[in-house]
DNA sequence: ATCGTTTATATATAATCATATATCGGCGCA
DNA sequence: TGCGCCGATATATGATTATATATAAACGAT
């Protein structure tokens, strides 16, 4: 559909999740519709502007035109604070990576244009919320049967399989109260500040 | 009407006239009408999203989401090329670049690669961001440090640190308010490098 | 299997957006 | 002054699209 919003879209939704919003309760606080919300986070129609600004700011987000010679320098500035409370695994991220990749090349044929869809969003999240050992080797096992069966035609059944399978992680993800359980990575982001 | 998006609406309008270019014009540029152009300045409607982005991109602006706690380093470097298109003094400018270059030389053997990330993000954000004499001078300290150590191999230590000193310089350089700051190169540090 | 919560899907209404036309301002000229 | 022209911006009127209301589906948990 919209090539052009998407990345904003996929943001918003990043956002939400990131501070474990419901839909529902999003749409209390910004006034549009849960069902609104829904179909612009899914990309199935563009938002007008006013209903950006309204969802933007109560997820305490702010909509800047930024010239584009001066993107380098912001994007320093947001990845600075984005980096600081990342707290996946280097094991998940390539794994995502990996994914991505295989997804980008061979996912547009593989399957179902909805669980291509599904695929993707999930691992959108996968990319920020970390996965238990047991939950990242079931991932890794996943990636593994799809690089090998890619030779061939892979059937759209055991695509679609696959796609719900990496969902359900998705949501195991989404769903984890984050202070208890996270495996707490190899490396530790120290002391960023601010003054 | 829409109150809330009026300051965008202003900010494109800005822009037009800035880069002296009629509503036709930008009409060709965005694929938009000039009529719906004209409307989307006068604020008499709220455009939707992919009308918002196309306007930016034919202005070379572009669209981003930041969290409200960063616009203040958001602000600083949005201002800093609106004002004078480049308030870094030479030294600033020479010392960033000499750093760049030992990084790109040597950075990847010398320390974590954590360590060279927050190196070179700090080193980007400094090449549009003044610093005050001092801050200029510890700078430079630290290029120096680092480039008579570079024959023999440098302790990852060592690297951190200097690393993490020019972090520090970074977030100064941030987060300083811009009106009371940046005394103006009161000082030349001498400089014998050149490129 | 069922409940409670979260997210996605119909349908009616209100908005944007493109096409076409009108207004405003300036300049030359009789 | 008044007329005609021109570039630029503003204003009507139908097609297309977003948005709200109401309803259904998916998911985790008990």
């Amino acid at each position: 559909m919209a090539y052009k919003t998407e990345h904003i879209a996929q943001q918003l939704r990043a956002a939400r999740e990131g501070q474990k919003v419901s839909q529902r309760e999003l749409s209390a606080r910004s006034g549009l519709t849960q069902s609104h919300i829904s179909q612009i986070e899914r990309g199935t129609m563009e938002p007008g502007l006013g209903s950006l600004v309204d969802v933007a700011r109560a997820l305490d987000l702010e909509i800047v035109l930024a010239p584009k010679k001066l993107m380098p320098a912001i994007r320093n500035i947001l990845d600075s604070s984005s980096t600081s409370n990342d707290v996946l695994t280097s094991d998940q991220r390539k794994l995502v990576a990996r994914l991505e990749r295989w997804l980008a090349q061979f996912g547009d044929g593989a399957g179902t244009r909805a669980d291509a869809d599904i695929f993707k969003d999930s691992l959108a999240l996968l990319r920020h919320l970390p996965l238990t050992p047991d939950e990242l080797d079931m991932l890794k096992r996943a990636a593994d049967r799809l690089e090998t069966s890619r030779a061939d035609k892979m059937s759209r059944q055991e695509m679609g399989a696959i796609a719900r399978e990496i969902r359900q992680l998705r949501n195991a993800a989404v769903h984890r109260d984050r202070d208890d359980a996270v495996p707490r990575s190899a490396y530790a982001l120290d002391e960023e500040d601010d003054a």
